[in-house]
DNA sequence: GTGGAATAGTTGTCTATACCAGTTATATAT
DNA sequence: ATATATAACTGGTATAGACAACTATTCCAC
């Protein structure tokens, strides 16, 4: 399970073993995990490398320790991401809406002067476009429109675009997202819009602009949706 | 300045030491501070010891770390504010814009059913009713109404009701303020927003309701407003 | 039973050291 | 003067070991 020689630090493979083991299951909520010292053994490592890993795990609201008593699982991580960056399915999920996806289309274009400078790439570089109706309980929500760098994640099809693309980048790329921004204005629906969406032209609509990055602030994905305001509405906790 | 007898984390004291010398000025925004090799050296110390102390720092947002360069003092934590609760004041001046604002009434009200249930008082519990038109250099951009009990910040008047209420209430009643949530959503002008907004009616505008907490959850101000939607637009950083 | 000591487990703090991986200044060769 | 190695810095990762602080249990004396 730790490979010592791969470039990928000890202590964030461990990282990665033990939010495995969380969210298959095998550790369970509340849960006390194996202690430091039984890491270290077991894996072979330094007990600091493990400590570094699950401070992270801490930081990351995945564990909790006690002094004296032993590291546990946290409840419930769905709170916290709420708390900030949930994709759609996410969000519907969170409001008790069943959500599901139409698929427009799936293009791989050159990069327009703006998408580009969001994106920080150069003009005209690669980038898929996927266009989705967003739908809650089989109803029309959201239009939403992707721009992602091919270069940042290569390989993604008409197919495995339907899967999670922040678990993807996660897993697959073992790239982590760190940060993102959004601008939410109001607008009112053309003609475009309120077909898509079934509403009547002149109908208020929100629209959100996402952008997310990588740790190293990177952009790799630029998100706009439009929203049917009557249907939706934007709610988002603040803390500190 | 550190004191290896005490019983406080000789790397909990290193933050302060670092923490005082950033706000003191001493070391000044964007500057690098010693090495980690030279603080071990200077306090007899370990290097890791060191690193305990800064990675809290950089976890705090008071310092960033560049490989092979340095760690260097983090600018402006207003900035880090920014990307939460913003007042209308501190919102328009990080724009570049100039805010002022008219007061359009001052009452206190008892809290009707929806107005308490928010603010998790009794029905008919008082409140203050605060409406303004917000301007940002001399042009309306938003109509506001803030609720505030009245038995959490007693003493309020029309007068210093101007002043910046957050202040107010960390300051004079050392309370600090702990979380927000906001809600938003679109929608278009009838006909008392386009006039205080000096729009059309059927102009779209974003609402924005945000309730703010103190420390133990306790809610204290609810605040609604109406944003002109060609002027204004929500701009929101989530890290993590 | 109650209190206290001993014990074995946990995380918390700290040291000393080593090597790796970027960055920058400096010396050297051309 | 201009490249180009090289050395000397920076933070990043990892080790091994030590003692402190805290928790839970067990056992024993009272």
């Amino acid at each position: 399970m730790i490979n010592k020689n791969s470039p990928v630090p000890i202590y964030h493979q461990l990282e990665e073993y033990i939010k495995q083991q969380i969210e298959t299951g095998i550790l369970r909520e509340e849960a006390v995990i194996p202690s430091e010292r039984e890491f270290a053994e077991v894996f072979q490592i330094s007990r600091m490398t493990v400590r570094q890993a699950i401070n992270n795990l801490v930081l990351e609201g995945y564990l909790t320790r006690q002094k004296g008593k032993g590291t546990f699982v946290s409840k419930k991580k769905v709170e916290q991401e709420l708390q900030g960056m949930t994709s759609f399915t996410e969000d519907m999920l969170s409001r008790g809406m069943n959500p599901s996806s139409t698929l427009l289309s799936f293009q791989i274009i050159p990069a327009d002067k703006n998408t580009a400078l969001d994106l920080k790439i150069e003009d005209n570089d690669s980038v898929y476009k996927i266009k989705r109706i967003r739908l809650a309980d089989g109803a029309p929500m959201a239009l939403e429109t992707a721009y992602i760098p091919v270069e940042i994640v290569p390989g993604l099809t008409e197919e495995n675009s339907n899967l999670s693309l922040y678990q993807y980048i996660e897993q697959h790329l073992s790239l982590s997202i760190s940060e993102a921004t959004q601008e939410i204005e109001a607008s009112i629906a053309d003609s475009d819009d309120a077909e898509t969406l079934e509403i009547n032209i002149g109908d208020p609509i929100l629209l959100i602009q996402r952008i997310s990055y990588l740790q190293d602030g990177i952009p790799f994905e630029l998100v706009k949706s439009t929203f049917r305001a009557d249907r939706y509405r934007f709610v988002h906790t603040m803390k500190r």
